[in-house]
DNA sequence: ATTTTGAGAAACCAAATAGTTGCATATATT
DNA sequence: AATATATGCAACTATTTGGTTTCTCAAAAT
């Protein structure tokens, strides 16, 4: 059972769950609400994001309000940094070349 | 058949792809080399890549080179900004707490 | 005390995924 | 001209995925 994030924004739903839940935390059977999906559907995503630890659970009484664990989305970033680096230099690379065109009209 | 970014990236193999082509322009072939999966598989997963955008053919003679298209990945960078928002404004209320911490033992 | 409500777990199912092997085709090499 | 190489495509397979329905259990509400 590979379980990492990228597997789990991998899903167009988990995705919207993750953004929902990105403002507050939120039970259950109050996202399955905006879902035209079961509520045992939304909660097998919630497991999937629990076990890549994109969420945390916080109990109250009977109702478990899951949050997004922003700590963990920053891995994505991570992984994007690299390419950044690149396209940043790429930039780079356009602005020198502006730069040459510039210097010889004078 | 879903065919998006995120769905693209999900899988590791494509992902290594995608750090490799990121550098220089590779062939199937090559890139085979690379992993323990057959050259098919490979060829499977850069058909993925090209339907979603996110690398470019460029053929020379009977070979085909595979090119990482950067501005696709940027989609990725573009969906996170709602959530780097959400953490920065986080860490400037952490900053705020420790501002007023400061000012009180004034 | 009984009923309602919120939630997870299990069993099941159709579709998608990631891999394989075998084949076809076009371009190089000899 | 014959052979070797690079690639894509098709058919097949095992596994994973995303969904459903049914069931159980604990906490609130009546």
């Amino acid at each position: 059972m590979r379980r990492d994030v990228f597997q789990a924004i991998a899903d167009p739903t988990r995705r919207a769950i993750i953004a929902l839940i990105a403002i507050h935390a939120m039970t259950p059977n109050a996202l399955a609400n905006h879902f035209d999906v079961s509520r045992q559907a939304v909660s097998k995503h919630l497991r999937i994001l629990t076990e890549c630890e994109l969420v945390k659970q916080d109990q109250q009484g009977r109702e478990i309000f899951y949050q997004l664990e922003l700590e963990k989305m920053k891995e994505i970033d991570k992984w994007l940094e690299q390419f950044r680096k690149i396209w940043e230099s790429r930039f780079n690379q356009l602005d020198n070349v502006l730069a040459n065109l510039k210097n010889q009209k004078k």
